[in-house]
RNA sequence: GCGCGAUUAGCUCAGUGGUAGAGCGUCACAUUGACAUUGUGAAGGCCGCAGGUUCGAUCCCUGCAUCGCGCACCA
């Protein structure tokens, strides 16, 4: 008999228990009998980043995977959900470096040794901390088989790919001007720049017999050169020749040339060319190496001015644009300042600094030998991307891509295996000989994480026999650049493969005001919270119904409330269902009416499974969701009342066999969701065939 | 600038070539007999706007408006 009440807080840790004990969340545990001939099927969990607690996005993940593999696993398919977790480079360096500055410390006064200890230590804790978590929402993976991007195993795959692409040629090491982090001290790729709207003034600054506008005027002192389009007939005749100029310091000399990167439609058609501290100007010079001078650095890695700049040795950036423009105008060759011009400025995607670009020897992938077959992959059909939309998103990306700057100036992470001696360069896992030093840098956290499922699976050998290509890949639209679109050209370029057969894209999860949760905002729901407040079931469920691939998803703790409710009305079914038990050894005599119910619950259960094969769990939870309280418990058990109150005994009979049944199926098909309150019930009812509900027959 | 979406009940969102659905909310009534209540019923929508295709469009096509997002070396 059952209590009164379903209680979540007792039950789930034993009920997690249970299952662990089974040992059937391992793949080569599963009753023989059920997974002898069976197919695989797998997903590598996106590994969180092990600097910090699992937030809403997180356990939307985990839900949804974990309903695949139980769905999967009931199905008798012999299943691997492989939890894991990240380094997560550069993010974990942001908030050990906070960490540090709440302590009064600076990463860069602490030995490399030392800090990689402490950082060390701190993403272990953090790693077993959202273990735990995991658990507790319900996660039904294959412990056994975690696996941490700094795994020994899992860094001798990173560097035997970062070696195999130097042989090929698809990595090179090269100076350019890249995306510097002034409060970070690091490059960054160009997927971590968040461009901002700004509002600045444009200066309209002489440089002799022309006139150009530009937003930062403090970057005159690394001009080299000025350019204009081949094309402009204003300019025709300046061409090759060499202008002079009045300037802060003295009069100045610069060659104007001609590119096709000047667009004579902005401002006055003239730009100045200051290949140190601007990408394209940068391009600009390697284009032009033989006719004017190349890059003149003045800005320094603080974002200070630096080198020859007179007065203004020292200075921020902000600070010497006003006083530069200033001096400008004493010397009479600011002509005019527009105040309101809008642009796009660049900033650090994690602390919104305006990111310098300076140049730097950095390393590179090489990256359109890459993306090529990742589109063709795609367009044959080797695989899928839920929603589709996101398809188009995909080649967009990689049809427009540039190279990939993967050095980071950090040290949390998988250092490079380069070693340099003057002005050689070896790829090495071990320091070549005497006299070479390595490089300093670290990869950026995605070249490791990109090859995670071929990773995770070669560093067990059956594993990748087994289990790859995966078939599910279950992330947030967010990273299908980061993250997925580098899985897709890594695991073909390291495999032939695509790593995985589709790709689900989650939204992102917003509070009942469509805002961002964040910790700023203060409208953080914390997943564990809620789920030990109104248990884990009712928070997957909650994050389960609305919601569709790539689209947000809306959470606030009523929805939440409405499913512990749900789960309340499922206990109370088993209750009652239980309640009227009937022994008896005859068999029961449906109805015309009974048999009406058990051939719609059929047809229910093909619509359900129909609409999980189709990633549709939104559609699957809310069909069940009614079937269970509007059809099972408000139509079928009602109907069923007056007959075992006062029915014969065969009537009695006939009428509990049917609510049982109907329970038994309810309970199986609503496990993937809700997998601790179907379990429990399952536990208690006659008709239970397996140790636990989640080796059920689907 | 290029690209991708969204626009459906008060709110959050599903959905289909044949004159619209769910959850929550609201209102009314019933109910302590499995249910931290639950049940029954009701109100509430020119399915953004304008054209087109069609026997017929919320669903397909075109344009527009508004909102959101992504990408981008316009100084």
């Amino acid at each position: 008999m059952l209590d009164t009440r379903y209680d979540h807080k007792n039950l789930e840790d034993k009920i997690y228990k249970l299952w662990e004990k089974s040992g059937y969340f391992n793949p080569d545990r599963l009753p023989k009998r059920r997974t002898l001939n069976s197919k695989p099927f797998c997903i590598i969990m996106p590994p969180p980043n092990a600097n910090g607690a699992l937030h809403m996005g997180h356990a939307v993940g985990i839900t949804l995977e974990d309903i695949m593999t139980r769905f999967e696993r009931m199905r008798g398919k012999r299943t691997l959900w492989l939890p894991g977790a990240d380094h997560a480079g550069f993010e974990t360096q942001v908030v050990f470096d906070k960490k540090l500055d709440k302590e009064g410390r600076n990463r860069h006064k602490i030995p490399r040794e030392k800090l990689w200890t402490e950082i060390w230590n701190f993403t272990q804790k953090n790693k077993e901390t959202m273990q735990a978590q995991t658990k507790k929402l319900g996660a039904s993976c294959d412990w056994s088989r975690e696996t941490f991007t700094l795994d020994p195993k899992v860094v001798d795959v990173v560097y035997e790919t970062f070696e195999k692409m130097h042989r090929d040629g698809l990595v090179y090491r090269d100076l350019k001007v890249v995306n510097w982090c002034p409060k970070h001290q690091t490059a960054l790729s160009d997927l971590e720049v968040k461009y901002v709207e700004r509002n600045d003034p444009l200066y309209h600054i002489k440089y002799g017999p022309l006139t150009l506008a530009t937003v930062r005027p403090e970057t005159k002192f690394g001009d080299t050169a000025l350019a204009v389009n081949p094309h402009d007939k204003r300019y025709r005749q300046y061409i090759g020749k060499t202008i002079e100029a009045k300037g802060i310091l003295g009069p100045l000399k610069f060659k104007v040339i001609a590119d096709k990167a000047v667009d004579p439609k902005f401002g006055t058609g003239v730009v100045k060319i200051t290949p140190a501290h601007d990408a394209t100007d940068f391009e600009i010079w390697t284009r032009h190496k033989d006719e004017i001078p190349g890059p003149k650095v003045i800005i320094d890695e603080r974002g200070c001015l630096t080198g020859e700049v007179g007065e203004f040795k020292g200075l921020k950036i902000a600070e010497a644009r006003e006083k530069i423009a200033e001096k400008m105008r004493e010397i009479g060759i600011l002509e005019k300042i527009e105040p309101d011009y809008i642009h796009q400025v660049a900033t650090c995607y994690k602390c919104g600094s305006t990111l310098e670009p300076i140049p730097k020897p950095q390393w590179f992938v090489k990256m359109k030998p890459l993306a090529e077959p990742a589109i063709k992959a795609l367009k044959a059909g080797k695989f899928r991307i839920l929603p589709k939309r996101s398809e188009k998103v995909y080649l967009h990306w990689l049809r427009n891509i540039r190279d990939w700057n993967i050095s980071r100036q950090i040290i949390w992470g998988i250092r490079i295996p380069a070693w340099f001696r003057g002005s050689e360069t070896k790829i090495s896992k071990k320091r070549p000989g005497p006299g070479w030093e390595q490089d300093p840098d670290v990869f950026d956290t995605w070249f490791s994480s990109g090859q995670w499922p071929y990773a995770t699976l070669q560093i067990r050998g059956g594993d990748f026999k087994n289990f790859y290509p995966t078939d599910v890949m279950e992330t947030g639209y967010d990273i299908l650049f980061f993250w997925v679109a580098r899985m897709v050209m890594l695991g073909l370029y390291r495999t032939g493969k695509v790593p995985f057969k589709t790709v689900y894209l989650h939204g992102l999860v917003r509070d009942k005001d469509r805002q961002k949760m964040s910790k700023s905002k203060g409208n953080v729901i914390d997943p564990l919270g809620v789920a030990d407040l109104y248990g884990t079931d009712a928070v997957r469920m909650a994050l389960t119904v609305g919601n569709t691939a790539g689209n947000d998803i809306v959470i606030s703790e009523d929805k939440i409330r409405g499913y512990r409710n749900f789960a309340t009305k499922v206990w109370n079914i088993a209750r009652f269902v239980l309640m009227n038990k009937v022994k008896s050894g005859a068999k029961p005599k449906f109805t015309a009416a009974d048999r009406k119910h058990l051939s719609y619950l059929k047809r229910m259960k093909t619509q359900v499974t129909k609409h999980l094969e189709r990633f549709e769990f939104h559609l699957a939870a809310e069909k069940i969701y009614h079937y269970i309280w509007h059809e099972f418990a408000d139509k079928i058990i009602e109907a069923a009342k007056p007959r075992l109150k006062n029915g014969k005994k065969s009537e009695r009979l006939t009428a509990y066999k049917l609510i049982e049944t109907i329970l038994t199926e309810s309970v199986k098909m609503l496990h993937p969701f809700m997998p601790f309150v179907t379990e429990e019930i399952y536990q208690n009812l006659p008709s239970k065939k397996e140790k636990v509900i989640m080796v059920e027959n689907w």
